[in-house]
RNA sequence: GCCUUGGUGGCGGAAUUGGUAGACGCGCUGGACUCAAAAUCCAGUUGUAGCAAUACAGUGUGGGUUCAAGUCCCACCCGAGGCACCA
């Protein structure tokens, strides 16, 4: 047999494939099921990088696996091609972001081919064109009509060096994720999206996802649902209430004191009763220069100011307590001000004995003596409710003093504009007499022009601001004189509803046909990256909600959720065990590694790194990958041991449907790392013989063809089987052909093995007792002992016990 | 601090869900081929003791359940990820 050259191989047959068309997926076919199999698409960041290749090869693998079991299979590719570092590209070397972004795309298309993967491309989604972003702002329009997007005053997360609003997710560490700068607080207009109203939905609906629990709790603690009651403390001497909410009102009698945030607006309603008002104004204002790091990042020292001449009544006791202003109380969360509980919470104990303020214990915890491991709390120095159970007194509590039971979130309603050029218009207009208008349907898309300038400006508009041309039109109500928005999407916003877009991608009257949509929706599997947990992945989950509800979406879209399984995969670092990043020299170029040993090596190296659905990260081993380049030539050698005349080996047969049973289990559990070292196995068995026969190796390249498709075609070919071995029929595992005349009884004793026999495997169990019985390794350590039992295990093992 | 995960040879990782711990690969050791090297092939490779057959120990630590525990239960230690002055 000739060497095998991959090169002149891979070549071939990506361009066969193309060629054919062999890849464009159809919406339905006559006898078989759909199968959606999706990834998270790329940004088009200029060059495809080991990362990459990880996304997209091991879905493939599983694509081309589902194809040759039956299904249907849509593996779509597409780019999220609007965002910053084409505008960044174009500040810093004044190319143009739409050049930049497309000779991106091409370039990755290229690298793309030499993955063999099984893209089809018919059905590709740019973000930033035209005929796709038209959609994205049609469904905004949609939850705008239907209260789900609005125009508000908030206090934005502001990046001073970007020179745009962030959305939560996009803060980390009180820092710009982008950027690093330290993000600030700025009152702004901006558009949000009301993802807070699906609050409870996406908590309650995860309950019925097959994901990873690791997945499912980032999410509920992201979302940070909790359950209390909102109470109203009358504040003395004035027709004013201040509001709380608390999770614990059974310690309502231990309230103490009251804290309010600083930027709670009771400093400015009751202004001239506060005495102390310079003091207090002086407090807020340096609480509002703290940056967020300095809010939580000190040594946790509590600092606050009384509010003199006012004072608050605990409203089940009646007491007057005083109230103070403190950053420890957090503005956005809650109603900004709590009742302070110093007995029983941590950080209002500190306060209090920073400022010597009165403790009053209120709950007993104890033993009730019944089970050890059950703490009874119950309720002291609380009138009435002393004795009670505190869980029962929560509710009598609450119900006395006129409050209600409600929830409360840390997630909050989702900023989508953002003061840059590139990104899908905001297709809105303001007309100062009618307010902010929805572009009629008619006149979408919005097309984002072009500028000459694409630095934002200081007071943070949008570089489209200073397009003339693009900002003044008439209202489309009034027909007056009104000015477009200037602000651009979020990237988000865009990626939150691609999957729809590739089940229709060329539809030009609807962002996809309902029908269309039927066939594939929900995704199967769909996997991507950690980091998008409380991102892309929250978002695109209360998009399809929305839109469900919207009846935008068929029913086969359960509760409104995408994807049916959802997996985070690794990452694969360097070889030196740290991230992969220029500075650190440690970049394993992918293109590098399939000109020296091509596409199909690179894949099983992949697959065989370790498992797919588990987060972790693994070192790239250069060494390693040149074992699985060995085994791809072993393969490729085997032709020359291929004879249709063996007798076949039982044991060969075994081997052979052994292999098979653990690859297919390797591949639905995405543990595609098991799966190549059956294979591997299977080849250490067929080396072992002098000939293989014909029919083992065409199981054995079906089994192999979802990993190296390029190597398989070719050796189909080579060895004359019909069709392509790509379009084969997945083998059948023979379980009769599973099962060994032969077995290996373990024989132990006192759960220790002291022996291996082969024996018939059709022996019963006093058979197999006996053959344990008579080993003269086992009488070693019997001999002159009393045998208290046998334990007898099927075709498996015997247990001797003395 | 809370939540979620993990912890197995020199390394990446296996283990049919309670039944042979270390599959497969890398690395390493020895051998064959070669003038030599590379490539390839063969054998070995958890530790300790032994020339060996073999014996004992062994899945983060300490207990427990069981004929039998990497796997189940309890307590603790360490790593990774998420959340964090969230009332």
């Amino acid at each position: 047999m000739d060497r095998y050259e991959h090169g002149k191989i891979e070549k071939k047959w990506q361009q066969k494939w193309e060629e054919n068309s062999a890849y464009v997926t159809k919406d339905s076919v006559q006898g078989q099921e759909n199968f959606y199999q999706l990834f998270e698409f790329p940004y088009p960041s200029g060059n495809l990088h080991v990362g990459h290749w990880y996304a997209f090869a091991i879905p493939d693998i599983v694509a081309r696996y589902k194809r040759m079991q039956g299904y249907n299979v849509l593996y779509p590719i597409g780019f999220d091609a609007f965002g910053l570092p084409a505008e960044n590209a174009a500040i810093k070397r004044g190319v143009n972001p739409r050049e930049w972004t497309y000779d991106n795309m091409d370039h990755m298309r290229s690298q793309m081919r030499s993955m063999g993967a099984s893209f089809d491309w018919s059905r590709e989604v740019v973000t930033c064109d035209p005929a796709y972003y038209k959609w994205t702002q049609w469904l905004f329009l949609q939850l705008y009509k239907n209260d789900l997007a609005t125009h508000a005053q908030v206090s934005a997360n502001w990046c001073p060096s970007c020179k745009t609003v962030l959305a939560n997710e996009q803060v980390v560490d009180s820092k710009c994720e982008r950027c690093e700068s330290a993000v600030e607080k700025k009152q702004m207009q901006q558009w949000q999206i009301g993802i807070t109203k699906y609050a409870d939905r996406l908590i309650d609906d995860l309950d019925e996802l097959d994901w990873p629990q690791e997945i499912k709790t980032s999410q509920k603690n992201w979302i940070g649902r909790s359950d209390g009651a909102e109470l109203e403390f009358q504040i003395a001497d004035a027709d004013y209430r201040l509001k709380v909410f608390t999770t614990r009102p059974d310690t309502l009698y231990g309230v103490t004191y009251m804290v309010v945030a600083p930027e709670h607006r009771i400093i400015e309603d009751l202004e001239s009763r506060i005495s102390n008002l310079e003091e207090v104004q002086a407090y807020v204002e340096t609480a509002a220069v703290k940056s967020e790091i300095d809010r939580t990042n000190d040594t946790k020292e509590k600092t606050g100011v009384k509010l003199e001449g006012i004072a608050a009544i605990n409203p089940a006791s009646g007491q007057e307590i005083p109230v103070y202003v403190a950053d420890y109380v957090l503005g956005g969360y809650g109603t900004g001000a709590i009742m302070a509980v110093p007995a029983h919470d941590e950080r209002d104990f500190a306060f209090a004995k920073k400022y010597d303020l009165t403790l009053i214990p209120v709950i007993d915890n104890g033993f009730d003596g019944s089970e050890a491991t059950t703490i009874h709390s119950s309720i002291i120095h609380s009138e009435e409710f002393d004795g009670m159970d505190s869980e029962e007194a929560k509710s009598a509590i609450v119900k006395k003093v006129g409050g209600k039971m409600t929830k409360t979130y840390k997630l909050k309603d989702w900023t989508v504009s953002r003061q840059r050029y590139w990104g899908a218009p905001i297709p809105i207009i303001h007309c100062e007499s009618c307010g902010p208008q929805a572009v009629p349907e008619n006149q979408l898309p919005v097309v984002l022009p072009d500028v000459e300038d694409y630095l934002p400006n200081d007071e943070g508009r949008s570089p489209l601001s200073k397009v003339a041309s693009f900002v003044n039109v008439s209202c489309p109500k009034c027909t007056e004189d009104a000015k477009r928005e200037t602000d651009t999407f979020d990237t988000f916003m865009c990626s939150s509803w691609y999957f729809l877009r590739y089940c229709d991608s060329q539809n030009a009257d609807a962002f996809a046909d309902l029908e269309k949509l039927s066939s594939w929706m929900p995704v199967n599997h769909y996997s991507g990256g950690a980091e998008h947990t409380t991102m892309h992945l929250l978002y695109s989950r209360f998009f399809t909600k929305a839109l469900a509800d919207l009846k935008l979406l068929p029913d086969t879209v359960k509760n409104g959720e995408p994807y049916t399984r959802r997996m985070n995969r690794s990452l694969i670092l360097g070889p030196d065990g740290n991230k992969m990043s220029k500075s650190k020299g440690n970049v394993i170029d992918p293109d590098d590694i399939v000109k020296h040993l091509g596409g199909d090596t690179m894949r099983l190296y992949l697959a065989f790194i370790g498992p797919y659905n588990e987060v972790g990260a693994y070192p790239w081993n250069p060494e390693s990958i040149i074992g699985v380049r060995r085994f791809v030539e072993r393969v490729w050698r085997l032709q020359d041991k291929v004879s249709t005349t063996v007798s076949v080996d039982d044991s060969v047969e075994r081997e052979v449907h052994s292999a098979l049973k653990r690859l297919t289990e390797s591949i639905e559990t995405y543990k595609l790392n098991t799966g190549v070292a059956a294979m591997m196995q299977l080849l250490n068995v067929f080396d072992k013989q002098e000939h293989i026969d014909k029919d083992h190796l065409k199981i054995f390249l079906s089994m192999l063809t979802p990993y190296a498709p390029h190597l398989c075609c070719e050796m189909w070919e080579v060895q004359g089987f019909d069709g392509d071995a790509t379009n084969q029929q997945w083998p059948e595992v023979e379980h009769a052909k599973l099962v060994a005349k032969e077995m290996t009884l373990i024989v132990q004793v006192n759960g220790k093995v002291k022996d291996k026999i082969t024996l018939p495997s059709d022996l019963d169990d006093a058979a197999l007792e006996r053959a344990a019985r008579s080993s003269t390794k086992v009488q070693k350590f019997v001999d002159g002992k009393e045998i208290h039992k046998v334990i007898v295990v099927k075709g498996k093992l015997v247990n001797i016990v003395v």
